[in-house]
DNA sequence: AATGAATGAGCCTTCATTCAT
DNA sequence: GATGAATGAAGGCTCATTCAT
């Protein structure tokens, strides 16, 4: 198999592990197994564990701006409501214990040293957010004075609050109401006050 | 040392290695040399490392306890205010990396077997906000038709938000605007609204 | 409690549990706890786990004694077809996987040092049934040619038979037919012959 | 070393080592020590310390079953008694305090798991003993009416006999004469009688 | 007479990683 | 490009035993 190819392959068993075991449970021999190849293989593309995690963490940020990208909806408000969903029917998507594949990043052990990557990726889905929002102001349907990044960072606590939710198996009682309530809460603030 | 004392002091430097290490960096090694003891004192007061985990958890419980109970204003929606103060004070306290310690359970690897006793907290915890809503409720600083979980639900929410970009080493962009709003937002949402 | 008490006491449910978990499963903490006492406290009667044992070995000579003399039957050939019956009743009452409290002894791990302990309680067995094939002799239903020494390893030998049956949870075979035959044989062959 | 030699080699030394230390004394640690690998190398070889010893019996199975196949002598009777030369041959070549590596695992703890192997290994022996036995049935050297099963289990007592003899360390009193009669008495027992 | 507190040594097992081929 | 063989370091846990009180 081209390295290329072999890459992605293993990036993609990866990804898939990170779903079935979280990231603690990703071990190399894991990996190896699903990736159908031996262990001493990986090594020959990626240079350790963290590689093949940061790989795969590039992978997500692609995931994650998908789901920021879902709705091409004109109407800006209803596009970050349906971005919402789209966040929403993905963590359903996924099994009780298993949050977002971006968040389970979040809950890593610091000590693989992803955070600053991580930072990274962060911070383009929340530039992602900005731009939105920014479109809204120059549509007009959101309002001008409103602090774009601010509102940007409320929305990814809004994830947030999903995710964490998911985690700790609380999903139900928080994604039916009180997770919609408060994008809702945001989305009418930041709204375009109809002329009285 | 006295089996309580000793038990305490277990407890106490598991806490503190917690903060230092992550959950799954607190190994029964270093909680021994921690303590200045043996590995298997250790055991002599708990039958796991699970069970010293636990025991922490419920210092935990009590801590977060201590939050949302830090703030006897009588005005509850003022209180709700001075406890998502007390929560950012608490998180600033911390070394970057690390979060709340209750939050430091709730990402903690699935298969500890302590989701069901986190949940436990967590709705200890939510309960008490509920306690709280009601209260504002019957004085009349709260509407009435709101729904007291709901509120409560995303309140919690608003905590997990400070306590993920502190993990994530954003708090000092979410701590200083984002999250006053998103709070802010909540309280006006459920206060009473003054008579036209 | 008196020390000759404690003593005892310690001894009898050390016996016990070499019933319930076989003489490896017998941990001092298991001795302590069923005995109600501290762990030290065993120190201060036995010198050793060895020496617990050693102490529970004497109690089991004898508890084999008393099998071999639970027959008083003056027919000496039916007093040994007693006993072996005594012997199978015995094992029969244990559960599977716990053979005789001798012979677990028997199958103790060399490295205790039992051994030559155990050698001597074997003699003295042995030599109660030399006793019962003399005494036999002396009143004619045992043949004089006969060496008792022999006779009297192979009815041990028979005893063993079953307990090593029990031991592999074969005992239903075993002592339903074949030990039984065993036994015969060997009373029969050193049956004085009827004159001709 | 290729892995099939490491797997036998391990194999090996496990049951040499079952021969110095008995079963419950073969540590993983000693194993690998003895096979001049590190720890983790075994399990690369086999799942666990069970594994290993499973791998032992197997081997044990064999030895066994060629004592019993040692002898081709066409007289039935005649090969049964070579047999038993073997098994006590094969004994006097051990050290004292260790038996017949078969007898090794009946002595083991319960808690390994080993014992329904065990049984089947004991049940493929007593098979072979069963054929022998009706072959001297069809030759006319054993009497037809002799249960076959029955007659093969007191020749396995018979062996257990001298094994535990062994593991006592009284087998130069056993071996010499009790031992050689029990087995003889039983073939006397089941030859065919001469026409009168 | 008894024990509370403690532990050194050891157990089986897993993990990420290396190196020669 | 791939791997077969191997491992150092560590992990959670148990055991028989000691010593001061």
């Amino acid at each position: 198999m081209a390295p290329e190819e072999r890459k992605k392959q293993i990036v993609d068993v990866t990804l898939g592990l990170i779903g079935k075991h979280g990231i603690q449970g990703v071990t190399t021999a894991r990996i190896a197994a699903a990736a159908g190849v031996a262990e001493p293989t990986l090594y020959r593309h990626f240079g350790s564990r963290r590689g093949m995690l940061l790989a795969v963490l590039e992978v997500v940020r692609a995931q994650a701006a998908a789901i920021t990208g879902s709705s091409q909806n004109p109407d800006v408000l209803e596009r970050i409501r349906e971005i919402g969903e789209a966040h929403r029917a993905n963590l359903i998507r996924h099994k009780r214990g298993f949050a977002d594949p971006f968040f389970e990043f979040v809950t890593a052990p610091a000590s693989l040293g992803l955070r600053d990557d991580l930072r990274e990726v962060n911070q383009s889905l929340l530039n992602r957010m900005v731009a939105i929002i920014d479109e809204g102001k120059s549509q007009g349907s959101i309002q001008p004075e409103i602090d774009s990044v601010e509102a940007a960072w409320r929305i990814t606590g809004f994830f947030w609050f999903e995710d964490v939710a998911h985690l700790l198996g609380v999903q139900d009682e928080v994604l039916s109401g009180p997770s919609i309530k408060s994008l809702e809460s945001i989305i009418t603030e930041i709204a375009a006050r109809p002329p009285a």
